[in-house]
DNA sequence: TCCGAGATTGAAAACCGTTTTCATTTATAA
DNA sequence: TTATAAATGAAAACGGTTTTCAATCTCGGA
């Protein structure tokens, strides 16, 4: 769980001549204990309740560092904010639902190897991808 | 070719009773002449240097226009700004180069089927999808 | 343990793409 | 042609991100 993460983060640290801090182990917990796709705002007001005096710079500097370390991808959904996600040691995807901004996530790997001889026969070598389907989940087909 | 989007912006601008403009017409010809994913400044500057006049507000409005009436389509690769794209009849997705930035587009039946029985199986109803997968093209990998 | 170089912090300002405002101009229907 | 309502361009507002800077903190070395 998330010892793992903590001592990813502290090896990162290290190895790039950092600091360790009481700020940054805040926001690192308080983003793995968070299962939704938070964005700097969201994670910093959380934070925020329980230790006021902590700054949305300091949040966001924090989790750009830990998607630079691999702890966290960033991800767009087209609402104007980057989010913030926890690796997974699998990749997957998401569903979205634009009525209700409800997220699903979901792994495919028939997909996976389709996308990759799709790169191979250009002549790519994949690195990451990124996959969202936009639709409406069955609760707002219903309401509309 | 292009007779055919005029076409559909023209019955679009109609239909919403809204106004058929010089400035419209302009912006529309300029993004259609583009091959490429232009951002809103892109193509304004572009269209600055024939008609000086023109304002960055129009050329965005427009091409939001566009994207509702289903002439373009709104991207994002993560550059931060929002990139305008030709909608083609049928659907593609993209390969990007995370090296030089070269964008590919290609489609596959295959997975857009495969994405159908996904959203299926999590009762979603797909309106839309986006695909990327990012990585090296084959003169990047060499270079590096 | 204490010190000092250098990293980090928080607050505020700067930044940048997007969106809105508003007075003026323009397209369209009568 | 005229009235009405939409569109335009310039500038300001906006919202999320990033930078600045003085004060604070970390951590290795004395």
């Amino acid at each position: 769980m998330s010892t793992e993460q903590k001592q990813k983060f502290a090896a990162y640290i290290a190895s790039q001549g950092l600091k360790a801090t009481r700020q940054r182990e805040l926001i690192l917990e308080a983003f793995l204990a968070q299962a939704e796709h938070p964005s700097t705002e969201e994670l910093y007001l959380g934070l925020r309740k329980e230790h006021p005096g902590i700054g949305y710079a300091t949040v966001h500097r924090t989790l750009k560092l830990l998607a630079e370390c691999g702890i966290a991808t960033v991800r767009n959904f087209g609402d104007g904010a980057q989010r913030f996600e926890a690796c997974a040691g699998e990749h997957h995807d998401h569903l979205v639902c634009t009525g209700c901004g409800l997220i699903i996530e979901f792994e495919n790997l028939q997909i996976e190897k389709l996308q990759e001889q799709v790169a191979k026969s250009h002549d790519f070598t994949v690195q990451d991808h990124r996959l969202e389907l936009y639709g409406l989940c069955s609760n707002c087909r219903k309401g509309e």
